[in-house]
DNA sequence: TCGAATTTGTGCGTATGTATC
DNA sequence: GGATACATACGCACAAATTCG
C-alpha cells in the first residue's frame, strides 16, 4: 500500500493554506520550526515540502529573512521568427517589447580583440584563439533583467569598419543583421538551437532568479548569403520569467 | 578559505579515474561502500558525487544492479524549419531521420472522440470537453525511443472524411500539412514554444533515460491560413538524446 | 555601528524502500 | 528467496545571510 510520503503532505497543507489566502501574495510564511511543530512533524519534512514548492514556482526562499509566497509573474513573450529579423531599424528585441507595449532596453559591454575559446571558433568557422569582439548582454523589460546574451564575432570580418563595435557608432543598437547590411554583407539565416539546462549561480543573482531554475540556453549563428558564420551568440532566458516562441511559416509547393 | 567540500572531491577523483580509463564505457564502479572506504569518507559523499556526475551523462545509476560508465550517445538532430515542413509526401521526422542516415520510424495509438481538456481547449480554439482525435506517437531512430508527443485536432474538422485518423487511411503517416491539404485546408504556418523541465517517471522509464533528466517539452500548434489552429501537440525531446535546430530564414526588404 | 538572534541553505549521516541478480 | 546495491526520506550540525535591538 503505498502511502504518500510526509513532506508531500505538508506541501499540499502549504499549497493548500495558499489556495485559501491565509497567505496571499509576498506574505511572509512562519518559520520551518513553527510549521513543523504545527504539523507535528521534523524540520526537515518541512523544508523538503518549502523546496518542492520553490521549484515549483509557488514559493520564494530569502536565505536569512524567510520564505515567501512568490508572487505569478507575467511572463515576457519572445517571438522569435523571420518576420522578427526583417526590422528596418530596430533590433529583434526592441520589437519583442514593442508588441508587449513594455519599456524594454538593455546594457551591453565589448571587449575587442578576444581570441576565441574552441566551441566559439568551431561555431564561428575560425581557428581557436583568433581574435574576436565579444559583447555581453543584459536585456531589461520594465527594468528587471530578463535575458542574457554573449555575442561573438569574429574580429577580422568587422575591423576597420564603423560596425566593429555592436553598440557603438551611428549603427548602434540595430541588430546584426541591419550592422552586417551596413558594411554589404547580406545576412541570410540564423540557426537556434535551444537547450535545457539550469541556471549557475552569476546567472542566477544577474537574473533575480532561485538558484537552478530552469533556463532556455540558445546557441545562435547568424550566416551570410555566402554561407559563412558571421556572429554567434549564447542567449540565456529564465522560464520563469519568458517564454520563447518560433513562429514556423508553411508553404507547400 | 573556501574549501571544497567533500563530495567534490570525490567527483573529480571518480571523473578522473574515468579519464584514466580505469574503468571504461559501459563497466560496472565499485560499489558505494567499497568507493567510501576507499577514499576514506561517508557513503553519503559518493552518493553526492555520483549523483552529480549522473546528472552530467557521465555514469549511470541503475537501481539495485550498479553505478555504471555512460556510453557518450551520439544525439539525434531534429530539424525544425520551414523548409522542414515543405516535405511533399513525408512527415518532417521522416525528414529527420533521412538527414542523418538513420532508420527512423514511430509507433502511434489514435484514440477518436476524446473531450478536449482545458489547455487544449484554449489552444485549439475550440470549447472545453469538445470532441478530439488523440493521437500518441512515440518515435525511434534505430530502434530507441528518442521523442514523444501527444497530438490533438479537433475531432469536427475532420470527422467523415479520410483523413480522420492521422495515421490511418490512405494518408497515414504523411503529416498534418499534407492530410489536411488532402481535404481542402491550407496550414500556412505553425508556432512552437520550447520549454525547458524535468522528465517525469512514466517519461524517462518510456525514452530510456534518468528519472528527472532535462528535456525540451514543445507545444506546437498548426494553423490553417483562416488563422484558425487544426492540431497542436505535446513534444517531449530529451536533452540526452536529441538536439532541436531552428533554421530561420532572414529577408531584409 | 555592531553583534546577537533568527532563518534559510548546505553537507553529511542513518534508516528504510525497492529493484536486480 | 536471499543478498546486494541503488533510491528515497528524514534528522542533525553548521554555514551564510538577514534582521533588529
Amino acid at each position: 500500500m503505498p502511502e504518500k510520503p510526509p513532506y508531500l503532505r505538508i506541501a499540499d497543507v502549504l499549497r493548500q493554506r495558499i489556495a485559501d489566502q491565509e497567505w496571499t501574495v509576498g506574505d511572509r510564511l512562519p518559520s520551518r520550526a513553527q510549521i513543523a511543530e504545527e504539523c507535528g512533524v521534523g524540520e526537515n519534512v518541512v523544508r523538503r515540502a518549502q523546496e518542492l514548492l520553490i521549484s515549483q514556482g509557488v514559493l520564494e526562499g530569502r536565505a536569512g529573512s524567510g520564505t515567501y509566497v512568490a508572487e505569478p509573474r507575467r511572463r515576457v513573450r519572445m517571438v522569435r521568427s523571420s518576420a522578427r529579423e526583417q526590422q528596418p531599424g530596430g533590433s529583434p528585441f526592441r520589437a519583442d517589447m514593442l508588441a508587449l507595449g513594455k519599456q524594454g532596453h538593455w546594457e551591453s559591454h565589448t571587449e575587442a580583440k578576444v581570441p576565441a575559446p574552441a566551441e566559439i571558433a568551431v561555431r564561428l568557422g575560425i581557428g581557436e584563439g583568433d581574435l574576436c569582439v565579444r559583447t555581453v548582454y543584459e536585456f531589461l523589460a520594465e527594468g528587471c533583467p530578463v535575458q542574457l546574451s554573449t555575442s561573438w564575432e569574429p574580429y577580422e570580418l568587422t575591423a576597420g569598419t564603423l560596425v566593429v563595435l555592436p553598440e557603438g557608432g551611428p549603427h548602434a543598437g540595430v541588430g546584426v543583421v541591419n550592422r552586417m547590411a551596413a558594411i554589404g554583407i547580406t545576412v541570410s539565416h540564423a540557426v537556434e538551437q535551444p537547450e535545457p539546462r539550469h541556471a549557475s549561480a552569476e546567472e542566477a543573482s544577474l537574473l533575480g532568479i532561485q538558484k537552478g531554475a530552469l533556463v532556455t540556453h540558445i546557441r545562435r549563428t547568424y550566416y551570410s548569403d555566402q554561407g559563412r558564420p558571421v556572429e554567434t551568440a549564447d542567449i540565456v532566458i529564465p522560464a520563469a520569467l519568458c517564454e520563447v516562441v518560433y513562429e514556423i511559416p508553411v508553404s507547400r509547393s
